[in-house]
DNA sequence: GTATAGGTCGATACACTGTATTGGCTAGTG
DNA sequence: CACTAGCCAATACAGTGTATCGACCTATAC
């Protein structure tokens, strides 16, 4: 015992305790006590809490690997990936793109994203790439919300109306949205897979529309 | 003196503290000092703290109203002054898809957009409508977050790599990341203004190409 | 006019946060 | 053996969101 300690061991427990109970779990004095420590001794390995967050996203970025070939399957996989990520990793989705991420694992990932994006001129692969990381940020931040939201009210509740119960009802009797009411009654119940998958044919048409012209 | 207090002026209280000093400078405290009041009376108007946060976010959301004629002008037009929004409030990236909103005024953004997606059919109308949102809070949270770490090193500092100072340099000098270092050496040095509405118009000419198949 | 009841407001209290400081222990050297 | 240097952790501090509870103020009833 009294294991050495090292980054990595930080944040492999760190990255534990959000998986379990959330990022607002991970407080330096948990994660020194998952490693029978005191929280000052963390100080040897992390300047402040914030580079322990930058870490533990650096962490995941490392299962986030592009793959296929052709830069459209490639920009969909490392899309699908990070969000399968965020998926085994809700912490993840409130992290991501809070904070520009320069660690190695995250570097690779774009650097093996651009190494695959073939011949494409650079004037477009750039804005390009950051569209789709732009899309899958804000598309897995939303999804990781909205799953919360309805985990907190009732386990059992899918549809949008009742997830907010009463209060939705009300409103929408006003009449003050009436489109928005047509939505919800007329509209397509699609699922959380369906909508990011067709948002992200949008923007991949786009791009491809750009490149072959 | 003791003017009644409200909802409203503690929320416009806590948006000034947000814009002059950032989210983490609004505490429940100091929104109190600034109406002479005790923390505690807060409690009175709102139940606990997401909820004032939903509230500014609320309010911010009356700012953003769409323009223009046709679906297309209409969903760019809300996606530039969301990115506005937060250029004006730059806590509002943060906060945005953070959790799901549903007070009036940003019920009524949803609305009016929606309604101005005339006669488009509600299988594309709302997945559009979804990726267009997704794509903004995706590209307005990483915008900032790079203009506050910017900001945080050096007040002048513009280019990418001198940003993050030796760091970089390094970590390209091992040649590493190849691809990337290429990127930064030889691709377009794109403003935010520009990588926004680039990425912006590829969305929108993919939701195009949908509708008028 | 006085006494009592009710209800609102805020001071205090609690558990917790990130981090600076400081004290004590340990290990290595003369 | 004496002493010193360095490291680790306990304590301390300023702050957080919020529950609790006591005091005051008002308004009604006698």
């Amino acid at each position: 015992m009294l294991a050495p300690l090292s980054r990595d061991r930080i944040v492999r427990a760190a990255i534990q305790l959000a998986d379990a109970d959330g990022l607002a779990a991970v407080s330096l004095r948990k994660v020194a006590a998952a490693l029978d420590a005191g929280p000052m001794r963390l100080y040897g390995y992390i300047a402040t809490k914030e580079e322990l967050l930058d870490l533990m996203v650096n962490a995941v970025h490392a299962e986030i690997r592009p793959a296929g070939d052709g830069w459209r399957q490639v920009l969909r996989s490392v899309a699908e990936a990070t969000r399968q990520a965020a998926q085994q990793h809700e912490w993840f989705a409130d992290l991501i793109g809070g904070r520009p991420q320069l660690g190695p694992h995250t570097l690779a990932t774009g650097d093996a994203v651009l190494a695959a994006m073939g011949g494409v001129d650079l004037d477009t692969v750039v804005p390009a790439v950051a569209a789709v990381n732009a899309y899958v940020a804000g598309s897995v931040r939303r999804e990781i919300a909205e799953r919360r939201a309805e985990r907190a009210s009732g386990m059992d509740i899918r549809q949008f109306q009742a997830a907010n119960g009463p209060y939705l009802e009300r409103t929408f009797a006003t009449g003050r949205f009436p489109a928005l009411a047509k939505v919800v009654r007329d509209g397509p119940h699609l699922s959380a897979d369906e909508t990011f998958r067709t948002g992200l044919e949008f923007l991949l048409d786009g791009i491809e529309a750009r490149i072959s012209s």
